[in-house]
DNA sequence: CATGAATGAGGCTTCATTCAT
DNA sequence: AATGAATGAAGCCTCATTCAT
């Protein structure tokens, strides 16, 4: 089967979301996916290479998916939008487990933290050119950096993902999000104001 | 002895400092702080409750230091600079890392999250009613609810976490704090204008 | 059991001679002793470490067994006759075997070889005042140096160890060692003829 | 292709040059040859016969190189300059590495033992005729019998070989050489003696 | 109060070998 | 003739935990 190995990162991604970290092992992939362990070192060097490889798939995925949107939105209010929309997505998808999970595992064990950064990277981008976009817009740019709203949003990101993870039910992040859209308004008001 | 406890609940954080989350085993715990493994079970039923209780007594004592002067604090650049104060502290006394090892050791084992939500609860309210307190002073209380605040700051610092504990060397959040503080009259000024 | 470490070093000797260098896994030796393989390592940090330590221990033993006939002998024939004895004991002791493994193992493991040598090395020391004492008794000091004649010594009692291995029921070592002392007192003679 | 028979000889010898016996895996001998591991099964039914063959062809080659001068030798100082000689080379070429790798491995895996001596029997035999005709020359001859020092010089060969191994930059086995060789003209005066 | 001993389960990884294509 | 896929067994080692002393 030629596509054994997007088997295995399927398999990998499923672990993650349902049993954590700490308990994707190779034994657990392999029962996950139907495949002895063994098999997994046929295609990956190292298991902390196809956790790599998996959070890459998966994060290509969602980059593939949104990036159109996030490089459209104009206004702070479509970013905020944009925003909910994605997380609430993600949420569903399991997209925020496997990745809260991975920057779990990645601080747990130190060898995995650089490669998670390259992985985070494209996000960073992504939101700073959006930031720089909206603030430019909106009559803020001047007030803060792009730069600092991107690192700020991911920090937020990151922090919210694990906040999900620890309280599974909550909604706080949403309202959260929602709240920044609805304020949305009221800082293009500021910036308009500050020109 | 009854201080035994207490030697190995700071060999603990001694070795979540040092080693991470996952390198503090029985032995690393009890290679740090010179006694035997198995002493752990005589005091602690399980790793997971050492591992909560060491973490329990950091934050009491933080929370013990830091309480007041949050109290106190009546403005948003007060609270700004004293988060930066807070921050840098944290930082430098190995806490963040503390925190940071057992929110990511929580996410990949899930079994400890719950508990790890029982020790953040104080430092939220605490944020809380610092929220509360600075929002009215600014004429801002209308706007955002002060639980939202709270949290969105507690969210914050956690992603902080994390990501000083990925890229070891970053200054970024530094940064955004001291923006923060600097935006900090800019708000007020909303706020009066708002009123 | 206080002599457990004991035990552990007596099962790697025995498996060592039993089933030789690649099969003296942690597993077997663990059956040869009956104990779990987890408990060789609350002993010794490493399998390899627990190989050293097992052959320092035979080569202690043998070493404090036949230092003093060593030293004491004073002629070549008197010498030739006691490394006929020592290889007859080792043979039967099944020491031969376990040298012969080792050293084996550590030319198939390089990060033996290291630690090899430095036990081999009491071993040359002897040798080399054996030879001292002998060559000048003999007449002989001047011919070669008594460095090289240990050294010689080592190296074929290696080569013949590996050949008793790989032929187990030769006999040709020890008909040489009998040649050798059936030669001793010509090479006496020439020593003679040479002062 | 008739040649790739060949080709995974030569990539076995290769790897067991560079990676030692231990490290020689189908896998490992597939990434130095530039072939898929299953190959080898289709040339040879197993791993061991692939080294048997290896280590036969290397030997067989050095044999016809060095058979016709070893047979010409005729004299003791030319004997042990022919073998000085030959040491170095195979000591440049890497044989002697392949055939130390060899024989420990077969020490520690005894499967291999048999098919080992097998290969070695042709040197003995070739040993044995050049003693036989130097001994004879040099009046020896009723002294010792060509097979034992055959046998001897063969295991002092496969000691020093194993020594080398471990201590890799040691020149002492050349230096034992060199004072063979310097003595034989006394060794030849002692046979005119005897006679 | 504390240790030393021991276990059993599970961790990642490597390997020779087979087989369908 | 050669490959790519897959397996099953075994390798070393770490771990939390228990228990007698």
């Amino acid at each position: 089967m030629a596509n054994s190995r997007q088997r295995i990162i399927d398999a990998t991604l499923t672990t993650l979301k349902d049993k954590g970290f700490a308990r994707t092992s190779t034994r657990a992939i392999g029962a996950t996916g139907g495949f002895k362990p063994g098999l997994i070192f046929y295609y990956f060097p190292t298991l902390d290479d196809l956790l790599i490889a998996a959070l890459e798939h998966a994060s290509e995925e969602r980059l593939a998916r949104y990036g159109d949107e996030i490089a459209a939105a104009s206004t702070l209010a479509e970013l905020f939008g944009l925003l909910e929309r994605i997380y609430a997505d993600d949420r569903d998808s399991g997209f925020v487990r496997v990745v809260s999970e991975m920057v779990a595992g990645s601080v747990a064990d130190p060898q995995l933290g650089p490669r998670m950064m390259v992985l985070i990277e494209p996000w960073t981008a992504a939101a700073e050119s959006a930031a720089e976009r909206v603030l430019t817009q909106s009559g803020l740019a001047g007030v803060v950096s792009p730069r600092q709203v991107a690192f700020a949003a991911v920090t937020f990101y990151l922090g919210a993902n694990l906040l999900t993870q620890l309280v599974p039910d909550s909604r706080e992040v949403e309202e959260i999000l929602q709240t920044a859209k609805r304020l949305a308004p009221l800082l293009d008001a500021i910036g308009g104001a500050l020109r």
